[in-house]
DNA sequence: TTTCTTTTTTGATCGCCGTCAAAGAATACC
DNA sequence: GGTATTCTTTGACGGCGATCAAAAAAGAAA
């Protein structure tokens, strides 16, 4: 019955990717590009170099560059409104630098001595807008899945049950304005179950979640399938992290 | 002051998707395709139906195809040896049937009603297999950060903290296998702090979680950075989720 | 409708972890 | 080496959610 899932992601690329945590068939860096391709990377990837504790950049910051880690280890990590930071750790080979409206969505730091390529955003967008357009789709959904992946790790840091049920709610209704649908209320079209494992308690727990936000007046349910903000304030509150 | 990133993604793609969630500016699926890209997609895209329930793959089984929903709602669920399932909902233009070794990672139901793309795998390898291996390259390295992503959010949904920690010291394990150095000891080059963070747990509770593992003959600890597994069994045991 | 099944809610108890606080260790700095 | 700072551990307490169990509601089938 229930369920856990995970975003998915893309083609089988991972069969024969040979930079896979865990894959015994290991290979050097750049191993699959030609010399052609190493040079081109060359010309707009420059190589810097962070001491142990330094900022590479902060969040909100205006991006400029996409970093690739050649040697040591770096600490990202996205500060919220309330609760605990989300954290991911990078190691060589790791590409980081996400980017939101053209700002740094997190924070990242060399937690030991690093070495890095820093390229430029310029560079690498003039780089795949000559890219096939198939391909650039491919990574277009890519980096949805991921950023869907990173606001469920978002999510499941919360510690209270409420406030992960309103992200929730807060994310399908973002779901349901990007595809264009009437939001004067928020579909649910799975069952409790599912959204339980989704948010990772249990389904006691999320009834209570639901009752203490219907009672506290921030949102009605009609049937199980449809949720109603009706106190928008508190609603931001309680779901922006 | 701990820190919470996320897995970061590629380059500044996101400024200029059009389908990402919550962005404003919606528009019609493969609008950046050229009609010679869609009529490539057409010829190894197959239109599939599934009605609500009703399984799309199942976890284990050999892959064979990629798919991208056209309409309808799927959920995605991964299921644990033990604990509870991770669940994802997939919508309207998200890819789902990710591999790992030839085979599903998760199982793929309908919520509702659902109609698909479904493109066979060996059609979407050649046709990746052509593209510029910088592309590829880059569509791989997003593969490796979603797989993180997701692991995270694997080990976030566990509830007991030390399986948490367990879960972690394998993946930093795997990490270092992955980059060809010793085992005989776990490095783990952040501060306590910063797993605590990525774990979703608070300091003191990271520091039981380590204890309980010493006290149980589970590990042993040198100095802060090192960790050293002693009962592979029970650690085997207590990480795989 | 009536019945049966599935899903959801509610209740009660227990345990883990969060929280606050302070002591103890390791590191950096002088 | 000594001092100060930072990091980590330990302790006590309370709360939230897990767990077990049962009732209630919704949906499906007859």
């Amino acid at each position: 019955m229930p369920t856990n899932a995970t975003r998915m992601a893309g083609p089988a690329i991972h069969a024969t990717d040979p930079w896979t945590p865990g894959n015994p068939k290991k290979r050097v860096r750049h191993q699959l590009l030609s010399n052609d391709e190493r040079a081109q990377l060359a010309k707009i990837a420059a190589i810097v170099r962070f001491e142990k504790g330094e900022r590479i950049y902060n969040q909100g910051d205006r991006a400029d560059a996409v970093f690739n880690i050649i040697s040591g280890v770096v600490t990202a990590y996205r500060m919220l409104a309330d609760g605990p930071p989300v954290m991911s750790f990078l190691y060589p080979g790791d590409l980081f630098g996400l980017t939101e409206e053209a700002r740094y969505t997190n924070t990242a730091r060399a937690t030991t001595p690093v070495i890095a390529y820093k390229m430029p955003l310029q560079s690498v967008q003039r780089i795949l807008s000559s890219s096939a357009n198939l391909d650039v789709q491919v990574i277009v959904k890519l980096c949805d899945e991921l950023r869907q992946a990173q606001h469920h790790a978002v999510l499941l840091v919360q510690k209270r049950a409420v406030r992960r049920l309103a992200m929730f709610l807060e994310l399908q209704e973002h779901l349901q304005i990007a595809r264009n649908e009437p939001i004067s209320e928020i579909y649910l079209p799975m069952d409790r179950s599912s959204i339980a494992d989704y948010l990772g308690i249990t389904l006691p727990a999320l009834s209570r979640a639901f009752r203490a936000l219907v009672v506290k007046k921030i949102i009605t349910t009609r049937g199980r399938h449809h949720v109603k903000v009706v106190d928008r304030e508190a609603f931001k509150k309680m779901a922006d992290a």
